[in-house]
DNA sequence: CCGCAGAACAAAAACGTTTTGGGAAACGCC
DNA sequence: GGCGTTTCCCAAAACGTTTTTGTTCTGCGG
């Protein structure tokens, strides 16, 4: 006998009457809709979700795919977006389900699958590119969706990003401030949007100073493809006296190349990151990073995702935050720049 | 109308021949189920999953526990396996739900939750304890689940470990070797298991070459924590010439009190982690660490899990895998230990 | 005293599947 | 030709909720 049935006759009540009175319908005498919470309570009653999902013909489910990128999606940052968006949707009542794609061409069809069998109520998406066919394809299909970091679209969809483009601006000039006058920028592949922004707020800082961006490398975001960068860049010539890296994780990878041809980062050559990875305190020397908030991100993307279920258009949602500079040993004066 | 009434009408076929047809049956002609499939393949039919769920009585969804330990979660390691897990459960039909605990004494609370409000086929579990109320709760419960980890229990449980104790062994005699006699363990919490048994291993293999396991210490499983530690080990007499990390965040920690107080990694002190964490190979010098391929792990725990939630006993699941060992430049000869 | 409104509850439908228990037609066998 | 067997298909039940549509009282105004 199903849980509902058993706990109404347990009470010479109908079924009816309680689950109204579970759900604070104003129809059921305040005397027995206390007393039908209470034996609930006591009966440890919950609804049984498959039965409650179909009837109600919602899925009370979001999903996230972890990108199908071997040996990329393991940035921490997505731990702790998974972790955030985890708790806001469960106090929402929601699970949250995660696929991996197997490889990011597959990834396209997963999304496509997910929509399509009606699993999950909505979606939140990351690792934006610069053209997304998974936004695309999701603005066109309808469902509910958030994007963490953005697209070049003339759709709406609600995201949340950092200000990418201000952040390397920012980090540009202070590096010029500092005496810099060749700076690079070592990105990942520019097709990734979060890549290009930042690329484009480093070159037009330097434009603004008067100095021509040259160096642009775009490499894996990984530590290999950081070395095999920076590598690059230090024998070309004139040398880079600074490295703006898109990601920690290439930057790292960087420090590796300055060491090897005996230069000293800080010293010889500066080197920004972007992430602040726990291990970035802790390179020789400790990097220069740059900072936004996933954990807070993902709660907002959690609401925007909640609001856009509910009924909210996407139009309004478009967040874009600052990034807060991390200043530390990894940059400094550029070499022969005179005193401060 | 729902869409398998559509269909089979559609085909001037029941609903029940329809789905009989789908799902494979001999009871109905071939020339039928073809022409089923071929309608279904061109309708883009997919059973309404709550509908199925519902009458099927099975949720098709496991979940993991993202561990409630700000800050500590952020492993990478996570990241891999639930990509793993995703994949081998997709594979298999089966949803994977992820929760996160706000608080590490909130964990117990999510798990009760999660059995009680049967959302879910079977659960797996990590970062295990040596008494873990966890795993006692799941057991009584009779929930399907899984452990990446080991636990002190009486009872049989599922699970694939690391052989931690085998690894630090094998690690603190290859440091013996080197001429190192004051080894120390640099330990996360021994509550967790990883921690208690690497520490086993070590202390083994110290008192089998007649050495006292003197130094150990116990430390947030964090660069902060292995920083902390490894200074105040640095500073005992006799000093340490030689350092065992349970985890490469302690030992990235480690690193850096190491370059503090002027010594050199790998040449005066050595110095091994365990995880083989992307950015341990760019550390300076690179970090002698130890791998346990946590993307396989990920499938046979999958695997595991799906023999369990499909009838199997746990009793007959429980592996300890061996852990490769990384030699890179933190370790070498013990100073004063005289050419090989 | 009749009729009516409102309060409190209940019967039944619906959500979209899967599966049980047939049932009709075709077939083989004596 | 009758009879059991197969083969192929279908009607109906069931899964456990939520919600629609009543129904039965009680109390009240006229």
């Amino acid at each position: 006998m199903s849980a509902l049935r058993a706990l109404a006759s347990s009470l010479g009540l109908s079924i009816t009457t309680v689950s109204r009175a579970l759900d604070g319908y104003g129809d059921v005498a305040v005397a027995t809709r206390e007393r039908v919470r209470r034996a609930a309570e006591a009966a440890n009653y919950r609804p049984h979700p498959a039965a409650r999902r179909l009837r109600l013909g919602a899925t009370e489910t979001v999903s996230l795919v972890l990108p199908g990128d071997p040996g990329h999606f393991d940035e921490p940052l997505y731990m702790e977006l998974l972790a955030a968006l985890g708790t806001r949707f469960d106090a929402a009542g929601l699970d949250l389900m995660v696929l991996a794609a197997r490889s990011p061409n597959e990834e396209l069809a997963l999304y496509r699958r997910l929509v399509e069998s009606r699993r999950t109520d909505g979606i939140v998406l990351a690792r934006t590119r610069v053209d997304d066919p998974r936004i695309r394809y999701l603005a066109e299909s309808g469902i509910p969706f958030v994007v963490m970091g953005r697209t070049e679209t003339r759709v709406a969809y609600a995201h949340v990003d950092g200000d990418g483009t201000a952040a390397f601006a920012d980090a540009t000039r202070r590096l010029i401030a500092l005496g810099h006058r060749e700076i690079a920028y070592v990105g990942a592949s520019l097709e990734y949007t979060f890549s290009k922004l930042r690329r484009d707020g480093w070159a037009a800082a330097m434009r603004d100073a008067g100095l021509r961006p040259v160096h642009v490398t775009e490499t894996a975001a990984t530590e290999e493809g950081g070395l095999a960068a920076v590598r690059a860049l230090l024998r070309s010539t004139p040398r880079p006296t600074a490295l703006l890296c898109a990601t920690d994780r290439i930057a790292i990878g960087g420090l590796r190349a300055i060491k090897e041809v005996g230069l000293t980062a800080g010293r010889d050559v500066s080197i920004v990151g972007h992430d602040n990875l726990s291990a970035s305190a802790f390179t020789e020397p400790a990097l220069t990073t740059m900072d936004l908030p996933i954990a807070k991100v993902g709660t907002r993307l959690a609401e925007m995702l909640l609001a856009l279920i509910g009924g909210a258009a996407a139009r309004g949602f478009a967040e874009v935050w600052p990034v807060a500079p991390i200043e530390r040993a990894s940059t400094g004066l550029a070499p022969g720049a005179g005193g401060r």
